[in-house]
DNA sequence: GGCCAATATGATGTATACAAAATACAGGCA
DNA sequence: TGCCTGTATTTTGTATACATCATATTGGCC
């Protein structure tokens, strides 16, 4: 309570990664609390109580929320404070709609400027993903940043945001779900193949890589009967497999 | 010098439409001056001199301007402040192969789903297009309109906001642009076009009109040269048409 | 006992003030 | 004369203080 977060403190502000502003700082702290699930959607993010916590004043917390606001991981509510986005069903809905659209065309642009650099961190990250053995929010953070390493390799920065901006909250969304072993080993052999078809192992259609990943992201049939249909609908398969 | 934007006037602010807080009002009249070109890419957005402009504090321009980068209009570098989004030939081209993949989409949508109401705006907004008889700027400012009504009638929200923080970044950067009568008027006919394929009296591929429709865009061949190649490539045209 | 209203509390919105960093400018040196 | 350096100014970043609005609580009334 008396740790006022020394901005002249080397050590924690190592150079290279040192938030140089409490801003930048509090963003990082806010969004990394909020995928990690300490805030849900749904709730609300009090300034004042935020800056007390970090013994600073309300103007950082302030700016951090609308820089995140731009992250699409809050929304504000005109004079009632700060709120973790929260999505309902036919948001995710709505939100995964495009995210094929913009998502298969980041697959198509990662793969024509496939990096041995970019595979080997892809490669890393499956390895993680499958000798995983933590929380689910590590399963979760990696999962993100798998994609987002795609996203970064299409050398697009606009479809870059864009994804972020949709997927990020998106994944906040589906943190606090819990799934199965058994689901969780069909995402990862998906997971493989979308990897195949990026590095030019496979000549699977991109978009039917990635739909066949969706339809594993949503297999609650209470909430996503829609989507499921919806992902099920334009590849026009003669068995009707979910 | 000495009209301090009272927040108590009832004329001003009217019911409906009214900023009720000064940030949305700053947020709006800088939105409205950098679409009309009073601010240009580039330019750097001094805080004290606005907040002094409008005899206001700096912490509501501050907020505003940091809502201005939510839609991708400014751009803040750390402790230098916030300027105007600045777009390169580069940029233009990643900005517009993502505008292609999501207005095609948003077409699709606004045309399954046109109701009477959307379809008198967008013939509305015609109109004022084709008596046109004003500024560069109105003629931008209703272009945007047209298709702002399109993204809106699509009923998703996130694809209306994908579009907006892509393409009104956009819009500013083009505002400054001077273009021939001639040019005007073909601009009008695609116009025409997208109208007729939304509401349904055109079974015309949505895409095609629209790629039709940007090749009007940008026919400056010294800035847009690999973009026109681009939007010419995936429709394989015969005729070696622009 | 339950519903509505007036008050009390606490939140956000804004203003003012100060600190630190960046830029502009002037002077010294080669 | 041209470049570098040290100072001055300007600007952003943050803190504190106050005003206004939203919510919660309590009291009264039906």
């Amino acid at each position: 309570m008396d740790t006022p977060l020394e901005r002249n403190t080397p050590d924690d502000a190592r150079p290279g990664s040192a938030p140089p502003t409490l801003r930048a700082h509090v963003v990082r702290m806010l969004r990394a609390d909020i995928l990690a699930g300490k805030y849900k959607p749904g709730d609300r993010l009090n300034e004042s109580q935020i800056a007390r916590e970090l013994n600073i004043s309300r103007i950082p917390v302030r700016e951090a929320l609308s820089q995140l606001q731009e992250q699409g991981l809050v929304v504000n509510r005109e004079r009632r404070g700060m709120f973790v986005m929260d999505l309902g069903a036919e948001e995710v809905l709505q939100i995964s709609s495009l995210r094929i659209i913009l998502e298969t065309e980041a697959i198509k642009l990662a793969r024509s400027r496939m990096t041995p650099e970019i595979r080997a961190q892809l490669e890393s990250l499956m390895e993680q993903m499958e000798a995983w053995n933590g929380t689910l929010l590590d399963a979760a953070a990696l999962d993100l940043e798998f994609h987002r390493t795609i996203w970064r390799a299409t050398g697009n920065p606009y479809l870059e945001r864009a994804l972020n901006t949709l997927m990020v909250p998106l994944f906040a969304h589906r943190t606090l779900e819990h799934v199965s072993q058994e689901i969780r080993r069909w995402r990862l052999s998906h997971h493989r193949a979308l990897l195949d078809v990026l590095a030019g192992l496979s000549d699977a259609d991109p978009q039917e890589a990635l739909l066949t990943h969706l339809r594993m992201s949503y297999t609650d049939p209470e909430r996503y009967s829609t989507l499921a249909k919806t992902l099920s609908a334009p590849t026009a398969k003669p068995d009707g497999q979910i």
